[in-house]
DNA sequence: GCATCTATATGCGTGTGACATATACAGGAG
DNA sequence: CTCCTGTATATGTCACACGCATATAGATGC
């Protein structure tokens, strides 16, 4: 049974169509608004939003790093405790404001995707599935 | 008022972030099975789904020719009746199960929307927008 | 002849993400 | 001491999808 798979070498015909773009970004930033928190800890939290069990390392840190650039996140290394350096990252004001402005756009697809669903199933009527 | 906008230059901080990538692939194909037409009068008939006014011919084209590869719908060049030739396209079998598989991704990613919409109501409550 | 509308098609550049790999510290097993 | 595993961050590579620009061409009207 095809799990519909975020993936690109998967067999789903609609392969990378779960994909939408960059959509890692507002999870993180409220991830990190209700709790700061580091990269690895990030990673593991990420399957609360759909992100598969253990989602790319590469596609969080780099995002991550992105973000702090754009200033909506800021970090620390903390060290000690056990285990190598970490960074602990954590939304600045403009961060909020972004998740604020992401929901919007989110908000938007998925009335897209409703409007799609819909007409489907006005298409085709008696398909419970 | 930033109207997230589906592009890469546009000024929208999430800019991209409204694509969910081949979407316009389950369109096609809803359109196509609800009337056989042709890419121009697809390219208008793409407004319901969201598309902006006027989407991209390129990417209607390029995809209905990848689809016809694939088996998914199959074409005929008509002739006649003013204006230059057109190719009319219709879905195949195969493009039918495969509008049934897209419904399915389509409700995983609204699912995955939802979540996070969830999630972000409540880490903001009282925010009404 | 020239502009316009209809209609299809291709070229180019950039951003994105999946996958692979590199590095390094710490703790435990043998 | 060495090896392995778990934690933690970072970068390289590659393919692909899309936005935007451009090319081509028939038909119609001025």
């Amino acid at each position: 049974m095809c799990n519909h798979e975020v993936s690109r070498q998967g067999t789903c015909p609609c392969s990378g169509g779960a994909r939408m773009e960059r959509f890692v970004v507002p999870c993180l930033l409220l991830l990190l608004y209700r709790k700061p928190a580091h990269g690895y800890e990030l990673l593991e939290s990420l399957t609360e939003f759909g992100f598969g069990e253990g989602a790319d390392p590469g596609l969080v840190y780099r995002n991550l790093r992105r973000l702090e650039e754009k200033g909506h996140v800021s970090s620390e290394w903390e060290t000690g405790g056990g285990g190598p350096a970490r960074r602990r990252y954590r939304v600045t004001q403009s961060g909020e404001a972004l998740i604020h402005h992401w929901a919007e756009t989110i908000k938007t697809n998925m009335n897209r995707l409703a409007v799609f669903l819909q007409r489907y199933q006005d298409s085709f009527p008696g398909r419970e599935s």
